[in-house]
RNA sequence: GGAGAGAUGGCCGAGUAGGUCGAAGGCGGUCGCCUGCUAAGCGAUUAUACGGACUAAAAUCCGUAUCGAGGGUUCGAAUCCCUCUCUCUCCGCCA
């Protein structure tokens, strides 16, 4: 959510970034709308103000008995006054409110001016593109070959776009979790949370899943407020919601594992094969929370922490910055890496990392007081995937596939899968 | 699921026969004074949002709103009425 000051002071620069955003929202209204609110304001509390200065009047009258039905009289017909501003008051702000929700995040000066994906923009590139002197398999076929992933079963007794990880391929899902999360604890000092995977409306209009979102969205249906999380960094962005930090609690670093859960309304037809596009995947998910000076730098940093992880694993990939087309909603800033993934044989998104700056702070009130007595100041939130399991799983399955089918287990994960160094049939 | 209790400022906690209550008191915080230092003491101050005036911008000043949320009664509501939400305690059930 932007300041309302700010899209009244600044009309243009919000307009400059709805076009770079190739999106729209109804700035004029706003405008408009704005205007009349504040003349609306000044009219009532001129009227409030008379009010309760005679109401004092009627009091003092009273206590003095002296008559004060005139006075009352006159009174009642200002509060009918009142009543009815205060409800088209309401009504104004309603719209306000609603059209503010949808206005999206100022992209960052550093962000390219671009119409799509196409135009992102890579910054730098890790590794080659894996060579294979036989015909390799996609991750789906290695994993049913190996009897590791069942995508069938899956079908069965859930739909489509989920997965059963058996033996092997279980315990491959798992040793990567954990091998992320003693990374980023250990070397990177995030802490770990383990927050729940189900939140609740507010959190979920928090970090701005909602109220635009809905339908990519999980609903509980026995709890109207009750959603599954599209990833963590709602459940633990919300940890400060509505909250006063101290200076000197920032930065704050959290990790989290959760699983995560997506209707992937309007995906229909894409990625139908394998653990890509699925709607529940594991994630562990990297949020910060900074000052405001802090911020662009401390992206950097949690991008390369992100991608540490893919160097560990020894897997190719890429970094590109999302262009102002392509940019999410709340993030004023977006770096995406991606992996090399053989069957698709191109570059494969496994993390976003973003700043939202202080777009998400202010609609989730999370704010610190820069000195001591001195007023809030909202904080910039980041995160970003430390990866996302499932593709990392199939990258791993496509990138260290044999010839004989079998897939040899990275080095870096051999201890977390009780010495196993390679998945055989 | 059954029974009961409660939601007030950063925290604790008064305030229910409606009228200077944005709200006593305490704690905490800040500023100043004082004691050679520390502890203690004294004085003052101590919410947020929105709108307006003044500003380059602040500071400042004025106004309005806010005592869980929403609605109602009334000239006037923290105080009365209705609805909702949440929290806590006990019982039941349960990994």
């Amino acid at each position: 959510m932007l300041d309302v000051k700010f899209v009244r002071q600044n009309p243009d620069i919000v307009r400059r970034s709805l076009q770079n955003r190739r999106t729209e929202a109804d700035l004029d209204r706003f405008l408009k709308l704005d205007e009349e609110r504040r003349n609306l304001l000044f009219e009532v509390e001129k009227l409030k103000n008379l009010r309760n200065s005679e109401s004092e009047e009627i009091a003092r009258k009273k206590k003095a008995k002296e008559p004060a039905d005139e006075l009352i009289a006159r009174m009642k017909e200002v509060s009918q006054q009142i009543k009815e501003m205060d409800e088209k008051i309401n009504e104004v702000e309603k719209s306000l409110e609603e059209i503010l929700l949808t206005i999206p995040n100022i992209p960052d000066d550093s962000v390219p001016i671009g119409e799509s994906d196409a135009d992102n923009v890579e910054v730098r590139r890790w590794g080659e593109p894996t060579k294979f002197d036989f015909e390799p398999k996609p991750h789906w076929d290695i994993g049913e070959d190996l009897d590791i992933l069942d995508f069938e079963r899956a079908r069965k007794i859930t739909g489509s776009r989920f997965t059963v990880y058996k033996g092997a391929g279980a315990r491959l899902e798992r040793a990567l979790i954990n091998f992320m999360l003693d990374l980023h604890t250990q070397k990177h000092n995030y802490k770990e949370i383990f927050p729940p995977f189900i939140v609740n409306r507010d959190s979920m209009t928090g970090t701005g899943q909602l109220p635009k979102f809905e339908e990519d969205a999980f609903k509980l249906a026995n709890n109207n407020d009750y959603f599954l999380i599209p990833t963590a960094e709602v459940p633990v962005t919300n940890l400060h919601r509505d909250e006063i930090l101290s200076k000197d609690d920032l930065p704050i670093y959290y990790v989290a594992y959760s699983g995560c859960f997506r209707a992937e309304a309007g995906s229909a037809g894409r990625d139908t094969r394998g653990l890509i596009r699925q709607h529940q995947f594991n994630k562990v998910e990297l949020v910060k929370f900074t000052d405001a000076q802090s911020s662009m730098q401390e992206l950097e940093k949690l991008t390369a922490d992100a991608e540490e992880v893919l160097e560990l694993l020894g897997l190719p990939y890429r970094v590109v910055v999302l262009s102002t087309g392509d940019l999410g909603f709340s993030s004023a800033k977006t770096y995406d890496i991606e992996v090399w993934m053989p069957s698709y044989n191109r570059y494969v998104e496994i993390s976003s990392c973003s700043n939202f700056k202080d777009f998400q702070a202010r609609r989730a009130r999370i704010q610190y007081r820069p000195e001591k007595g001195a007023k809030p100041v909202y904080v910039h939130t980041l995160n970003g995937s430390g990866l996302a399991i499932g593709r990392t799983t199939a990258a791993i399955l496509e990138n260290y596939q044999q010839s004989d089918g079998s897939v040899i287990i990275p080095e870096v994960l051999r201890e977390y899968m009780g010495g196993l160094n390679k998945i055989d049939i």
